[in-house]
RNA sequence: GCAGGAGUAGCGAAGUGGUCAAACGCGAGGGACUCAAGAUCCCUUCCCUUAGUGGGUUCAGAGGUUCGAAUCCUCUCUCCUGCACCA
């Protein structure tokens, strides 16, 4: 048909138009106060569905409470800080081809020009390039989805008015003591000479890196030590030997007083944790067939050779524990079977070869899935016969593992005999280190390299500052503040909690990256997640610090003092700030007005991070009447049932959306086919669907305002009406967006179909005047251009957007009726039924239909009714009720004294 | 491993002590309309039975509490998410 709904000239009409009146920009006024937030959005490409979730849910929200009288202030900024950006510049300028392509794609959405495409992408090589080009272009995908934010306020997280915020809140914490400064294991990379976040780190998204504790067990050799690297501390007991590999090459470091023998991998390594460490030069003697006094045991074990021994794990020289170990286990059986002729090769002389075949397993820990010798078992039964094979990794995990979590000691480890493996690891480590028998290193849990290709290690790093969340009295007014925090759902609340028992101190500076400098050593930038917990509160003067174009000097230490604590006297504020005292007035009224945020609605994953740093801010900068008053959650967003990703292919823009659907459709589809918590899954053919479903609620709009004339309704829609009303508000003030879309869409469709079945012209016109003019406003939140557009039809003035909310009348609402019909309606269906089963048994059109129903329903039904619904005469009668029991006698047989339905 | 969450029809899900074979949407099948397609409308869609309104078995699995459980308790299994400097 050519009249087909062109919904993205509707769209980009009424965009327009509320651009231009304005309409969205909220400012203090009378009326009740709503100041809604949703996260900020981080430039890293095109935004997507999952973006379009949170803004189209708070969208609908705030939509529906500005039709309800508030005063809603709904502001949106963008999140450029941190390291990704900063790292997308630099593979550029590096000319990493992968991401060089895949920003020619991002910028190709937008321009078609192939060379301004490269030239654009080129430029990135310069961070801020990036944000200047993406910020612009993502605030128009979030106008496209027909958002009523109030732009005037938008900021990046990297504008200088952010960042004097940012400076505040920080000396306040520092004030409060909240900032430490202490050691810290980073993962590192020497040749960029920086730490390494995930984003830094090749795969690392996929296979994530976490930094491991080795603990160094220090054996005794002549005035020297061997170092060996454990992760199982708590097996020393079962120690048979020492191995290192020949192909190595072996170092002596000064360390402190001693000197230290280990590869020399390991020692590049471990100069990144100590300071204390220093090289003195290749190991001039043989290791091996030597022995060296182990750590705790104090006994003398055997120097042996081994293949699988990592120059790059640990030192180099690996400890040897044959009953749990299956590397060694293997290793050791390896040398054993060679002959003397071997060994004697190798180097070992008579004695020591005695030596070696007289080395046993010695049991240690327990569990009853292997019992007294897990490594022992493991190879026995897989057969293992080389160190070189493969599935050694697997086995040593899951000995690990079994061990860890169920073992226990035995009677050969002396006074840890019956402890658990559990606790003996950190007894015995602590022990060891405590009579200098260990020392600790750290190292990366898998080899990694940095996206430029350099080697990934741990570094401790000497003056880290973090955010102490176990400062004095801080988790307790954090708790106080999430106490009065509503929360939807409310299940979320054990989650926060776990969340703050475990907060601990968090860095909160890095040496890279884009962001605010740490105001007290600005060698630092404080990092991304710290610098977000308050950017919120920037919305309600923002427009203003611009309006007056204040500097960046003039947002002091004292400017925050007064606008967001009301300390200081206005005129010393003034004086000091240069700022004249009308403008700091209506700054700190603009404040005081908009704050507290009354509801943040995010995603749930923030809440662990964002969401718990936001509440220990707000607890600790502001007074409780600031506090945010409620938080609500969304679920995921995945496409074709998958997670959404860019090698799958199945990533949804928010310009797919408006190529394809528009605002309304996608709107609707989302609030629909979820609830707010569940995952959305972006199904294509569904969302044609909902297409479709929009189409015709406009087209019944259309109709309606065309059509619509004054007249009398029957009261059964009247009610109808009137519950759907009242049921899709009271389900949206809950923010039960799919709830309130089923009845404002499904609901009303459904009981315009009734009025069609049912009514002749003239009540179907008087109930079109009935409904029309408020369904548009029901609807207006979820498909707000679809509304204006019929809203314009109906011949309204004004936006819909600012119309009232539909209220129902309760008086107009009849549950008895609207049952009595429920009834009927099932009547009707089960009489078909018959109908059906006779017709088909007896092969002909029956006469007559009798319904004999309990005394008490009588009214309900209406044989007239009936009649015309089933298309054939219905008759209506009570059982065992003289008055209306088949008074003329004429309905045939004797009817039992049950209700039923019965057909002649 | 720790923590949080989830497991209901082909799918997405609603339902949190009785009114539940289970709303609503999608999908599938049948029918009406149509030259046809689409749209729309009607019916069916756990199993059995049937001139219908009947019966049976169900809500990951196993126990338990209760007159009564998808809903409360215990255990088990499976899946998802997070676990810190990373946005």
């Amino acid at each position: 048909m050519g009249n087909e709904l062109d919904f993205s000239k509707i769209e980009k009409k009424w965009q327009q138009r509320w651009e231009k009146t304005r309409i969205f920009e909220a400012e203090p006024d009378g009326k009740k106060k709503f100041f809604f937030t949703t996260p900020y959005p981080y430039i890293s490409g095109s935004l997507h569905v999952g973006h379009g979730r949170a803004v189209s849910e708070s969208d609908i929200f705030c939509r529906y409470l500005r039709m309800k009288g508030y005063n809603v202030l709904y502001p949106m900024a963008f999140h450029i800080t941190g390291t990704p950006v900063l790292g997308i510049s630099a593979a550029i300028k590096a000319g990493d081809t992968e991401k060089i392509n895949l920003y020619e794609e991002y910028v190709g959405a937008y321009v078609t020009s192939k060379d301004k495409v490269k030239k654009i992408v080129k430029s990135f090589a310069n961070p801020q390039k990036i944000v200047d080009f993406f910020i612009p272009r993502m605030m128009e995908e979030y106008k496209q989805l027909g958002l009523s934010v109030d732009w005037r306020r938008q900021f990046t997280s990297g504008d200088m008015e952010h960042q004097q915020m940012v400076s505040w809140q920080f000396e306040q914490y520092r004030k409060k003591g909240y900032l430490i400064k202490e050691r810290y294991p980073v993962l590192y990379c020497p040749d960029d000479e920086s730490a390494m976040g995930e984003d830094d780190i090749q795969d690392a998204d996929s296979e994530p890196v976490e930094k491991i504790e080795f603990t160094l067990l220090k054996f005794s050799f002549g005035k020297k030590f061997l170092v060996a690297a454990t992760l199982r501390p708590e097996t020393v007991f079962g120690q048979t030997n020492l191995w290192i590999n020949p192909e190595v090459s072996y170092i002596e470091a000064e360390v402190g007083e001693e000197i230290w023998i280990m590869s020399e991998e390991g020692y590049e390594k471990l100069r990144y944790q100590r300071s204390d460490i220093k090289k003195i030069g290749y190991l001039k003697e043989s290791l091996l067939g030597k022995k060296a006094l182990a750590p705790m045991i104090h006994r003398e074990l055997m120097i042996l050779p081994s293949r699988f021994v990592d120059a790059d794990v640990g030192t180099g020289i690996v400890t040897s524990v044959p009953s749990d170990a299956p590397y060694d286990y293997v290793a050791l059986r390896e040398l054993q079977r060679l002959s003397a002729e071997q060994k004697k090769k190798i180097g070992f002389t008579l004695s020591q070869i005695e030596d070696i075949e007289e080395i046993e397993v010695i049991p240690i820990i327990t569990t009853a899935k292997y019992g007294d010798k897990a490594a022992v078992k493991v190879v026995e039964t897989t057969q293992v016969i080389t160190q070189d094979d493969p599935r050694l990794e697997k086995l040593t995990q899951e000995v690990y593992k079994e061990g860890y979590h169920a073992g226990t000691l035995n009677e050969n480890c002396e006074a840890y005999e019956g402890m658990l493996v559990k606790e003996a690891k950190e007894k015995m480590k602590h022990i060891m280190l405590a009579k200098h028998e260990a020392a600790i290193m750290y190292e990366p849990s898998r080899k990694a390299v940095s996206r430029s290709g350099g080697k990934i290690i741990v570094a401790l790093l000497d003056n880290q500052w973090f955010i102490d969340f176990n400062a004095p009295g801080w988790k307790e007014k954090a708790a106080e503040c999430l106490q009065k925090t509503k929360l939807l759902p409310e299940r979320t609340r054990a989650q926060f909690i776990d969340t703050f028992a475990w907060l601990d101190k968090r860095p909160c500076a890095r040496k890279r990256g884009l962001g605010t400098p740490f105001p007290f050593d600005t060698n630092w930038i404080i990092e991304s997640l710290s610098d977000s917990t308050l950017y919120m509160t920037l919305y309600t003067i923002n427009h203003l610090i611009r309006k007056n174009k204040l500097k960046r000097e003039q947002l002091s230490t004292v400017f925050f003092d007064y606008v967001y604590a009301g300390k200081g006297a206005m005129k010393e504020v003034a004086k000091k700030t240069k700022i004249k005292e009308p403008v700091l007035l209506e700054l700190r009224k603009s404040f005081e007005y908009w704050m507290p945020v009354d509801q943040r609605h995010t995603f749930t994953l923030h809440l662990p991070n964002h969401l718990s740093f936001m509440l220990f801010a707000f607890a600790s900068i502001f007074p409780e009447n600031y506090w945010p008053r409620a938080i609500s959650f969304h679920g995921l967003v995945v496409s074709e049932g998958s997670k959404m990703s860019k090698s799958k292919g199945n990533v949804i823009t928010l310009l797919d959306i408006k190529k394809k659907y528009g605002a309304d459709v996608f709107r609707f589809y989302l609030t629909n086919s979820t609830n707010i918590e569940g995952t959305f899954d972006w199904r294509e053919s569904e969302a044609q669907n909902a297409k479709a479903t929009i189409e015709r609620v406009y087209a019944t709009l259309q109709e309606a305002a065309t059509m619509r004339k004054k007249g009398a309704v029957r009261p059964l829609f009247i009610s109808r009406f009137n519950s759907i009303l009242k049921n899709a508000g009271e389900k949206l003030s809950q923010m039960k967006l799919r709830e309130y879309t089923a009845a404002a869409i499904f609901d009303m469709l459904r009981l315009v179909k009734d009025a069609k079945l049912v009514m002749e012209k003239k009540e179907l016109y008087a109930f079109y005047y009935l409904i029309g003019n408020s369904w548009v406003r029901l609807i207006a939140p979820v498909c707000p251009h679809t509304a204006e557009e019929v809203w314009s039809i109906f011949g309204k003035n004004g936006f819909v957007s600012l119309a009232s909310w539909p209220e129902h009348d309760e008086g107009q609402i009849d549950m008895k009726l609207e049952q009595a019909e429920h009834a009927v309606d099932t009547t009707v269906t089960d009489i078909l039924h018959v109908l059906a089963l006779v017709k088909e048994k007896q092969r002909k059109n029956p006469e007559k239909v009798y319904v004999y129903v309990l005394p008490h329903e009588y009214d309900t039904y209406s044989a007239k009714i009936l009649t015309k619904r089933v298309g054939m005469s219905v008759e209506v009668y009570a059982v065992n009720d003289p008055k209306k029991h088949d008074p003329t006698g004429k309905a045939g047989k004797a009817r039992p004294g049950k209700p039923g339905i019965y057909v002649e």
